[in-house]
DNA sequence: CGCTGACCCTGACGGC
DNA sequence: TGCCGTCAGGGTCAGC
């Protein structure tokens, strides 16, 4: 489900239910493990607690809490959904947060490839390879970008993905970020010029900034904490459109297996 | 170093 | 109706 414009629209909606409603009465769960057991002295920890601050780093999520903190990956499925205390829980509603207010903030994840766990101290800690650039920080430059490509086989796409280059790009947003850039997506990486990754770098901050505008891409069923639907996906130009006609020069769009995903681009627009 | 495939898990969808 | 294969926004690991 979520790539980074994803996971921030959902921290910003998560900022906000707990602005009003910044009190956890208590945690409770329908199951003690998600990929990784939950940090279920954490939750005790949390009865009565306030919620301080919702961080994202790449496609994390940290709740800080004013007794602990929380790190939540959202992995293929995973969401927030806020409802009132009478209605009705799900099939996947495997962690509950009661507010303050008597509603209650289900943590929801069909096929549990998220995850949450205690905050180990620091961002670096959150996962076992170190964090690339963060795309939004204007640190991140085509220098930077040609220099992290540098003498690299794997196609730009792979690199695009790989969280140790660059973080918070995912399927979607990888496929039409190098459209947007007119660059194959199976281009060596190291074959891609300085001018080319400063379009790349340019094209995922509008692409990203875009996406998180408009709440996400929802395909089938992302929505943020709140609920709402993003509208993102009526802007995707190759993502899902194999055999459909490019927007720019209607040529039908390709589709083929990179690094084992799905990646589609135009053969006439993209070199 | 880098690539491939497998794996974690459930659900939706199309073909027969 | 059901059964089967395929695919899905992520990340990690072994093996070559």
């Amino acid at each position: 489900m979520p790539e980074l414009p994803e996971v921030e629209v959902v921290r910003r909606s998560l900022e906000e239910i707990f602005r009003a409603d910044p009190e956890i009465k208590k945690v409770a769960w329908n199951r003690a493990d998600l990929r990784f057991p939950l940090p279920l002295a954490i939750f005790r920890r949390l009865n009565r607690a306030r919620v301080i601050a919702v961080e994202r780093r790449a496609k994390y999520l940290r709740i800080e809490f004013s007794t602990a903190s929380l790190v939540v990956h959202l992995g293929m499925t995973g969401g927030f959904r806020l409802q009132e205390a009478t209605d009705e829980l799900r099939k996947h509603d495997h962690v509950i947060f009661e507010l303050g207010s008597g509603r209650r903030l289900v943590f929801e994840d069909p096929r549990r490839f998220g995850f949450m766990l205690r905050w180990p101290g620091s961002w670096e800690s959150v996962s076992s390879q170190p964090l690339g650039s963060e795309p939004l920080d204007p640190a991140w430059t085509g220098e930077v970008l040609k220099s992290q490509l540098r003498g690299r086989q794997t196609p730009i796409k792979c690199a695009l993905m790989d969280q140790r280059i660059v973080v918070g790009i995912g399927n979607i947003y990888a496929s039409e970020i190098l459209f947007r850039s007119g660059v194959r997506p199976q281009r060596r990486s190291g074959r891609v010029s300085l001018q080319e990754c400063t379009k790349i770098v340019q094209n995922s901050r509008l692409v990203l900034l875009d996406a998180i505008r408009q709440g996400g891409s929802t395909i089938r069923d992302f929505h943020s904490a709140g609920e709402e639907a993003g509208s993102f996906q009526e802007s995707h130009r190759v993502y899902g459109r194999a055999g459909k006609k490019c927007v720019v020069c209607s040529t039908h769009i390709k589709r083929s297996v990179l690094g084992g995903r799905s990646t589609f681009w135009c053969p006439s627009c993209q070199t």
